[in-house]
DNA sequence: ATACTATAGTTGCAAGTACCACCTATTTTA
DNA sequence: TAAAATAGGTGGTACTTGCAACTATAGTAT
């Protein structure tokens, strides 16, 4: 019966996905603690990095955290001299964020050597490992991210 | 060029990941936000559910989280008695924490529902990707798990 | 023009996450 | 039996996170 088959790798897919987020999670920690910033702060920096200046609410979308929280994680950054605000001139209640140039490298030299670890990872692993795995991981994201959560 | 093929396929991979895990993380936090637990609470009475009673340094291992961190996680489990603490016989310093009822049932609920969530997902991908998906993600994880960090 | 509403961002608060270094008690080993 | 190792917990520090409440600016409807 195919409900069943669906539970069944629905249940799979379950264990996978948990089990390969916490292994991610540990090992971006282990690779960024060795820099000045956390996770979610390198996470803001390759936001930025990635789209260019924006401000905080547009950051927030992309983090998928609350504007708050991101607000926090940007003042910290500030702080490091690793962002900087500037008033929106077209809005009086906005501002940008941009990486500074110490942001840049910073996260750039992080990013480079993340790479390095995917690399390292692909080599062990077959061809058609290697072509579909990006392609797959991104279908799987767009398809939780179009769904709502439970409790709005 | 074979290692600029690796590069590029390094790099898809690496902002698939990112992007995977941090989807993935938003979503679990939004689904067990309804209940009484956090993330990790949760990730820790998952392993109990898959793996039976243990030590806490067990659970750290599993959890991929540092003893201390664990050992709090686990208190705070204990006072919403989800989780209990018993010694262990063998060892006068050691103690087995295990899942009470209580907790049996919460992380059951959770799990059901997270298990819907990667159906509903999966119902919308092709047949072949519902069959490569869990083997791939464990693949993945498991390559990245073998590899030891940079700031050791 | 002016009051009402909406929006951008910050702050207070509470709980949780996370690691390091250090401590106690128990076990193992020399 | 003394020394070293191990299990677990504590103190300390910094960061994460969301909600609710707040300030200031912008937009809208009289």
């Amino acid at each position: 019966m195919s409900k069943d088959r669906l539970r069944k790798q629905g249940t799979a897919l379950y264990h996978a996905l948990s089990h390969l987020v916490r292994v991610y999670q540990s090992r971006d920690r282990e690779h960024i603690c060795c820099y000045d910033i956390s996770i979610t702060q390198c996470n803001l920096l390759e936001v930025l990095l990635d789209h260019g200046a924006m401000r905080p609410l547009n950051l927030a979308q992309h983090l998928m955290l609350d504007k708050s929280t991101t607000s926090r994680v940007a003042e910290t950054l500030v702080k490091k001299n690793y962002v900087a605000r500037t008033p929106d001139p077209t809005d009086g209640r906005a501002q940008l964020i941009d990486l500074t140039e110490n942001g840049r490298e910073l996260v750039l030299k992080i990013r480079d050597e993340l790479i390095e670890e995917e690399m390292a990872i692909l080599r062990d692993l077959p061809k058609s490992v290697q072509d579909e795995a990006p392609g797959l991981l991104i279908r799987l994201a767009k398809a939780a991210q179009k769904r709502t959560s439970c409790c709005g």
